[in-house]
DNA sequence: AAACTTTTTTATAATCATTACAAAAATTTC
DNA sequence: GAAATTTTTGTAATGATTATAAAAAAGTTT
């Protein structure tokens, strides 16, 4: 069995090709991914694969908790296979979604009366790279 | 002048209808409305607005700094007239987003070599008004 | 303030990410 | 391994947002 296999057998779902191959995708690729570039990056290795799975199987993985889907970006849904707590920087130069170190954020479950279930830190500027290259 | 026409002219733009009756509207519902709730609900003030309008209207608002733009939804972007730092809770029952202060969030300039310009906390959970209703 | 220029708005159509749906395929159960 | 269930596919639909060009409004000049 491996490790992605074993991943969805914890969380309880059923081990197929698309959502063995989209897994090891999303462990590989820690560059949150948009789902049509999952899509289209998997194409070579599951040409029968459908664009409807990648959405159904990353809607899936969302709820039971194996992934984030970040709406930092209007335009699209990110997938970030990486679930510890850490922010995002959207970068206004070369629109990548970059991980940024998660700035004091409590840990409470309840914040002024209402619960909290998860959590998003978001921040839009100019990433590392870009502020590096343009110098 | 309207306090809405001084914040407008504050910001160097032009004094027109739509763009009054939405900073106006903005700044007496503090309800993060979707762009198209503020065209419903402006259209027996001025009928002959057109949809097109807001979306333009909110997006220069945002661009020069009048609102923020929210993509804690990822169906729609909602719009928050309040620009000081403050995080936002998207109600999983209610699918309301409702203001939530703060979280020890840094007001760093830099984080980890990333220059940042906008900062958004968001929060999904179950808000104050749907945990007491439940009760 | 009429004439001209620039900006804003309108109305419509287009785009494009995401979802709905029903049939086909794969997987699980017995 | 056949029946029941779950998953996947393929296509079409949805719906938020944007593009575009013409019309209207606002700002400028004389």
């Amino acid at each position: 069995m491996t490790r992605a296999e074993e991943r969805l057998a914890e969380k309880g779902l059923s081990i197929t090709q698309p959502r063995v191959a989209i897994l090891n995708y999303l462990m590989e690729h820690h560059t949150h991914p948009i789902v049509e570039t999952i899509y289209n990056d998997l194409k070579p290795e599951l040409p029968g694969m459908s664009l409807t799975t990648v959405y159904n199987t990353v809607k899936l993985f969302n709820k039971v908790g194996l992934i984030q889907m970040l709406t930092i970006d209007e335009h699209q849904i990110c997938v970030d296979e990486n679930t510890c707590p850490h922010g995002h920087l959207l970068c206004e130069k070369c629109g990548k979604v970059v991980d940024v170190p998660i700035q004091g954020m409590s840990k409470k479950k309840i914040i002024d009366g209402n619960l909290i279930h998860e959590i998003h830190q978001y921040y839009k500027g100019i990433c590392k790279d870009c502020l590096n290259s343009s110098k």
